[in-house]
DNA sequence: CTTGACGTAGAACGTCTGTTCAGCTATCAT
DNA sequence: ATGATAGCTGAACAGACGTTCTACGTCAAG
């Protein structure tokens, strides 16, 4: 037998945690204290209410005192964590990468909804559509989409980032992971069995970095 | 003055909706039928079951009766719509595909959260990470995460899709998109660049089929 | 052994809550 | 005018609900 601890869950509390999560998610509705108490074969409410406030204490639940169903779980890391992201435009190699201002961003029609876990802080971002297999030395294919956060301080790229680079001398986008050689940029394609180049610093424009892409299929 | 018509909402009734969404949000819990009363001052609670009565009939609102705050929005686009994939291991040139049971679903210890808008229904969701460059030719490097779809029946993958592919004779997995033609397997790269070959159907298992591939950066 | 902490059982209480009903007013087509 | 429909009021009821209290049992530390 494992002894509980005191920062553990004895098995009946562990147990009503996941009946709330679950009676939430079925019902999108906490339970009442009885039906916690008929959902888990419990005797009496006095426990159900004895469990709940040592599930508050630890944290584990919030409660609205006083009111039916007033059970908010803290939130298990997935909650309300979605950023929105607009597809403000295509990524060609042949024209600079656009950089949306206010106005395009409002006006953008397609949004894309993805987790926050996968971009950071989720702050400038915006995402472009891949035409043509121009990026396919980064391993990206028509169709799919790039997340881009907007870059206003050149030194936001580090040595290795991702990053949608504006060749001015070629006049084309492409993007690869940026490294800084004094003058020199290194540029290194994501693609392992594709050999990197320099370019001179001066002739290249940073536009954002890469946080994300995404393939459908 | 607009005239209310019968197929459009009365001012008291979408303000009881934009009450109800407003108090969800706030308190993740819907509200009673009193608290909508006294929000928007209305008389009596008989005229909140009324107009409550009426946005059920209007399928804006799903109710469990007689159950206190057994309101149920109808989900309104975003909510709710992110959806958990178990990363359940590493794809490997060199070994199947894995496919996990109930067993190494429940103990992943590391998920993915996504949005159901990327990979459609999330029935048999599972995620792969990728090892080694050898998906190269699926566009996909090393690190990049890979959602599949567990393919219960061969039928469900139709030609053009992108799948998981383990080839008995070879003893080699890979992401090719799949195109039956008679006895042989089309294995077409998804880089354009490479050419695709053929595979006899009966040394190709089929394991999974790839919803979305995403490369953090 | 005593004590205290913890878990349990059962019941009672007062309030909250969804529902219903009888009756009121206003509008509008018949 | 008549009747129908919609909106509204106020009150009441029965059951649901969160809370609290007493009493009991167990177990380990002092």
């Amino acid at each position: 037998m494992s002894e509980p601890r005191a920062s553990a869950l004895s098995e009946i509390r562990q147990r009503m945690l996941d009946f709330i999560v679950r009676y939430k998610e079925e019902h999108d509705l906490p339970p009442t204290i009885r039906e916690i108490q008929r959902g888990l074969g419990i005797s009496s409410t006095s426990m159900v209410s004895y469990h709940l406030k040592a599930l508050e204490r630890a944290q584990l639940v919030n409660r609205y005192h006083r009111r039916s169903r007033g059970l908010v779980l803290q939130q298990p890391a997935h909650a309300r964590d979605m950023v929105s992201v607009p597809i403000v435009g295509q990524i060609v190699a042949s024209e600079p990468v656009p950089t949306p201002d206010a106005d395009a961003l409002a006006s953008a029609d397609n949004v894309l909804h993805i987790a926050r876990s996968l971009v950071g802080n989720g702050r400038n971002l915006y995402a472009l559509e891949v035409r043509g297999d121009s990026m396919i030395d980064a391993l990206i294919n028509d169709g799919d989409i790039v997340v881009l956060q907007r870059v206003e301080n050149p030194a936001e790229v580090k040595n290795g980032d991702l990053a949608a680079v504006f060749l001015l001398d070629r006049n084309e986008s492409t993007l690869k992971r940026v490294y800084r050689e004094g003058q020199r940029l290194k540029l290194k394609p994501e693609n392992p069995r594709m050999r990197p180049f320099y370019v001179d610093a001066a002739q290249a424009s940073i536009q954002g970095k890469v946080m994300c892409v995404i393939r459908r299929t």
